[in-house]
DNA sequence: TCTTGACATAAAGTGCACTTTAGGTTATAA
DNA sequence: TTATAACCTAAAGTGCACTTTATGTCAAGA
């Protein structure tokens, strides 16, 4: 269950990511360098998918790549860099934090504003009814 | 309280936008026209900031700005659009319930990796004490 | 009266994160 | 052996949501 390797295109499906997309993440430096082929083609391992998840967990909470690049160099780099990433992570951590209680504002409001939309819609029914029966008074007139 | 007016400056401060933005809104159709003064400034009133807010949190929500001038729209046109909105709102309510979740899934996984690499430290500062010791024996000996 | 600051417009520019295109190599299957 | 499918690279293109720039008007204070 280890030594599994894998394609591009097995990668793509896993992670939910598009192939040039993963392509574009080890060029730019975001993804440390995949394994090749004899023929050139990457070779995947579950540490690049464990990469890939990282990925889309930083991106996911709106960590812009290059920041995310610096992430991956110093955990390539080693021990002594292990105090920067964890500030990093743990200030990042903080703007998730942020970023969940903004959300759940807005979906409050949003909530607020079914309802005040319903509420809405039933007078505008009623008025339309009173309307409809006043006509059914006068065809019988 | 309720007739006051605003400049696109104090508009901007109490909505967090920049004056080009506002502007941008305006032109693109996402919030509906602003009155003038006579010399051509835009007069705001607490009307044009309760629209300004709702583009805020529908763009918090990670809603295009095409499909917040529809909505916007839909609220200009009156009663008969009342189903399409109700019916937008509760659609996207339910896209930011799944951004809350992952959102939060991924401050876990965050979580987690910030407790990994604390143990990380610990095995490393353990490490280097140990080194630090023996080197203290080697001065003695 | 003149200058300063706040406002205006139209059009071009920016930044980010991909995506698409064009052209090429390699391995398997009919 | 030839065609098809999966991979590759480098470079250009795209989409979105603004932002910046260039130019101009207007009202109030020195």
């Amino acid at each position: 269950m280890e030594n599994k390797t894998y394609t591009i295109k097995e990668v793509a499906e896993k992670t939910n990511l598009t192939i040039p997309t993963i392509r574009y993440y080890e060029t730019e430096g975001v993804l440390p360098p995949v394994e090749r082929s004899e023929s050139g083609n990457r070779v995947f391992t579950d540490s690049d998918i464990g990469w890939l998840d990282l990925i889309c967990c930083l991106r996911g909470t709106g960590m812009p790549i290059k920041k995310i690049k610096q992430f991956v160099q110093w955990c390539l780099e080693g021990d002594d860099t292990i105090d920067d990433r964890i500030e990093m992570l743990i200030e990042h951590g903080k703007t998730v934090d942020e970023q969940l209680e903004v959300l759940s504002n807005y979906k409050a409001a949003i909530e607020w504003k079914i309802n005040y939309h319903r509420e809405m819609k039933m007078q505008i029914d009623a008025r339309r009814n009173a309307v409809r029966l006043m006509e059914q008074q006068d065809l019988k007139s």
